[in-house]
DNA sequence: TTGGAATGTCAACAAGGCTGACATAAAATC
DNA sequence: GATTTTATGTCAGCCTTGTTGACATTCCAA
């Protein structure tokens, strides 16, 4: 067994046995389906999965970024995500734009269309998230917000860090 | 704009702005990644999938469940699932075993192999888990669980709840 | 000038979702 | 007893989204 519970200074500490943490894990699991839920139905009537979403949301949250830079936020290879970009761009809702100061780099829009969508799919998201925190209140919200940030990986951590500092 | 963080009594809930609710989305993708981070390294070394891994954790939390049951819980067409039990069982970490009262049904069960499996994935998982935990303390640990449950959709808020209720 | 970085593209493949159709056995119902 | 429904399995085929590997282009930088 890794871990009963208690500290070696003999203070019990209730909220760190296997079975609270298997709490949180299932949890995780089946709040993670929910999180998806509204926006994969918007998508899948259009004909968009989930890795459209996520481009669409970081594209949207730094207008200009480049390729690279979202390959490293979104964790997949290029080919994976070129397969996606160029769906949005052949349909119109993203334009790429060749750098300015360096020429390789191609920089990502959302065009007005684009914009629609990622409104639509993040007032379904956000309408979900705004129930839950409503429900739950501010202290609740606090927690949940910190535990998820030291769940992170550090490399994410460090994208979500930067993009919290760009509030609207 | 869906939400400016007031409510008609003039209360300003500054936890509710469509900034705050966008941490949250991107504290869950994120956090996301990490949840499944461990786990994945571990199955891909072995041939899985986190698909290998839903099955695996269900069948350990719920012996003797059913298909149906399981397919109720991981929300995925009998198809799919069978192709994931399909190879567990041919690889001998689940067993499955004609009902006795209904005779149509088959109960599932993790073999010794499939405890083994299971302890290894869910110890890697716990043990970020619990990193997570004891660095915001129980408070947090309280908030992040609320609101979890708060976003899910009511069938899998039921089947979680019947989950909690089966404590180690 | 040469090396390396950023990007794109082509091909092939795998996991794991999905639908639809069909088979079987057993329970439930008429 | 006959019929219908339920639980499960299986086959075939499709889609999305991930992967690796190979190769081309462009262009910055040493």
């Amino acid at each position: 067994m890794a871990e009963n519970g208690r500290t070696s200074g003999n203070e019990t500490l209730l909220f760190l046995t296997d079975d609270q943490l298997r709490k949180g894990i299932e949890a995780m699991f089946f709040a993670y389906r929910g999180f998806t839920a509204d926006p994969d139905r918007i998508l899948s009537d259009k004909g968009y999965g989930r890795a459209h979403h996520r481009a669409i949301h970081f594209i949207n949250r730094t207008p200009g970024t480049t390729v690279n830079n979202l390959l490293s936020i979104l964790g997949v290879t290029k080919q994976s995500l070129n397969r996606v970009l160029r769906t949005l761009i052949e349909d119109g809702l993203v334009k790429s734009e060749v750098g300015t100061r360096d020429k390789r780099e191609r920089h990502l829009y959302l065009t007005a269309t684009g914009s629609e969508l990622e409104q639509e799919l993040s007032n379904a998201q956000r309408d979900r998230m705004r129930a839950a925190f409503r429900q739950t209140g501010p202290e609740a919200v606090a927690g949940f917000r910190q535990v998820l940030e030291a769940m992170m990986d550090s490399d994410m951590r460090r994208h979500f860090a930067r993009l919290k500092e760009t509030g609207v």
